[in-house]
RNA sequence: GUCCCCAUCGUCUAGCCUGGUCCAGGACACCGCCCUUUCACGGCGGCGACGGGGGUUCAAAUCCCCCUGGGGACGCCA
């Protein structure tokens, strides 16, 4: 029976660097039928915060990872915050002092003892690592001067309590990995497997790091800023691992079903946040519908509640038609503000081509009044406030007789007047979802900007 | 500084273990064309890599050594 643990420490936020450890083991975990497990690491009193503890559990749940065992969830080996498990450690501790293992020194500390000159890490990623204990710098304190566990021996004490089979964390882990075997075996337990993870690098090819304000670090930031928890799995799985028949768009599912520890690569890979926004408008566009209605309109801001008050049918339906467009949730703010807002003024961009493109100024000189006259001629069937498709439809049709334009001279032009901008959703569906008095409004504006 | 790990297009990677089918395949990004009565989506195409040097071999991206480059670890943090 496989048993996985994600250990992170509530000493920050969750990264996407420990999204990716936990993403690794529980996916693992999940394609060998075995249990992932949560335990916090939280042994550093001092620098643990509750805040984090929930950032931790909020960003697992986000990314979909539901863990077998651990806080809130309980299992056999309770409890699973390693500041609760004192009695546990200071047991493990009594076994490696009177096995010889560790010994207390000058300074009353209570050290490992490197039995052998040499030890030998086999690591099913990198394979079989040696290091001379020397090198490994001092035998690490197991109890403080305080008495109290450190990392290293909670860790391994937990590990061995927990019959945890594989450890499946980042390669800056490694030269721990070395003490780490050396607690085992002087516990007298049997050693897990190691898997460590390659490292994942910032845009500057150093270690990923908060401070590396290039792009996010944060899996709540991510959260907040747009992304899909899909997307941001899927981009995690590609880093350091590639499908067997290299299947880029990976759900949860296809990850499990195709999973291998052995397909994972051990060089450190460069975030690249294209690629994540590819994936991210992937994803968008092939969830499910009204998963991704939902998703954009907690994006929509301001817009919200006018949105609420024109029914969830209506934003579903907007969401249909205009996704394709979308590349971040994001985006639903200024689709919902194309939508409803009663004040789409002209952008940037037109007023410049206006000013500056003489052709583009011309075609809009013309179509600014056809347009106009176009839409005042409309009458709205019964009591809609929209076009129908097919009015929708009719009025380009018209607008594209009664001025002679057709093409880009036609759709450039005309996309201004119904959006204010040059670029942005299909202008079909603009046409038929914006309510008509505001196209007419809008149209107005544009006859004043142009002509 | 010491030790460990790594080295294929700008980026993520396949291939390497079990040398020949690789003048190296895919994806992102970028560029072009097509589709579309506009943009996007999609389709097609282009650009673009085995870090260097030695071996081993009939044959090396694949095996070995050195160099160089990058990264990580060296806490009474985790």
């Amino acid at each position: 029976m496989v048993r996985v643990r994600f250990a992170p420490s509530p000493t920050g936020s969750l990264h996407i660097g420990g999204a990716r450890t936990a993403l690794f083991n529980y996916v693992f975990a999940r394609k060998m039928g075995g249990s992932f497990i949560l335990r916090l690491d939280d042994t550093d009193r001092e620098r643990s915060l509750e805040e984090h503890e929930r950032g931790i559990y909020d960003g697992l749940r986000w990314l979909g990872m539901d863990w077998d065992e651990g806080p809130g969830k309980g299992g056999t080996f309770e409890p699973y915050c390693q500041s609760e498990r004192m009695e546990q450690h200071l047991a493990a501790a009594e076994k490696l002092k009177s096995s010889g293992g560790a010994y207390t020194d000058e300074e009353g500390v209570l050290r490992l003892r490197y039995p052998e000159t040499e030890v030998i890490v086999d690591d099913i990623v990198n394979g079989e690592c040696v290091f001379k204990t020397e090198a490994l710098g001092p035998e690490p304190v197991l109890l403080r001067s305080n008495g109290t566990p450190t990392y290293h021996l909670a860790s391994v004490a937990d590990d061995v309590d927990m019959k945890i089979t594989h450890i499946i964390r980042g390669a800056d882990h490694l030269t721990n990995t070395a003490k780490h075997k050396l607690i085992f075996e002087a516990l007298g337990a049997p050693v897990p497997k190691f898997a460590h993870l390659p490292l994942i690098l910032g845009p500057d090819g150093a270690k990923l790091s908060k401070r590396n304000s290039d792009c996010l670090t944060s899996v709540s930031e991510f959260q907040s800023s747009g992304y899909l928890p899909q997307a941001l799995n899927n981009f995690l799985m590609l880093l350091g691992w590639s499908h067997p028949e290299s299947k880029e768009q990976l759900s949860m599912q296809d990850a499990i079903e195709s999973f291998e520890l052995e397909r994972v690569g051990n060089t450190a890979a460069v975030f690249d946040t294209n690629k994540l926004n590819f994936l991210n408008a992937w994803w968008i566009r092939n969830i499910d519908l009204r998963e991704a209605a939902d998703a954009l309109k907690e994006f929509t801001g301001e817009y919200r509640e006018v949105l609420d008050a024109r029914g969830e049918e209506f934003w579903i339906h907007a969401v249909e038609k205009l996704r394709d467009g979308c590349s971040n949730l994001r985006d639903g703010e200024a689709l919902a503000r194309l939508l409803v807002s009663e004040n789409v003024g002209l952008n940037a961009d037109v007023t410049e081509a206006l000013a500056n493109d003489p052709e583009f100024a011309e075609h809009a000189r013309q179509i600014a009044p056809v347009w106009l006259e176009t839409l005042e001629d409309v009458e709205l069937d019964g009591d809609r406030d929209t076009l129908t498709v097919e009015q929708a439809k009719q009025v380009t049709n018209t607008a594209k007789k009664a001025s002679g334009l057709k093409g880009k001279a036609l759709f450039k032009p005309l996309r201004a007047a119904v959006s204010g901008s040059l670029s942005g959703p299909e202008l079909s569906a603009l046409l038929e979802l914006t309510r008509f008095d505001e196209l007419r409004r809008r149209a107005k504006s544009f006859v004043d900007a142009a002509v």
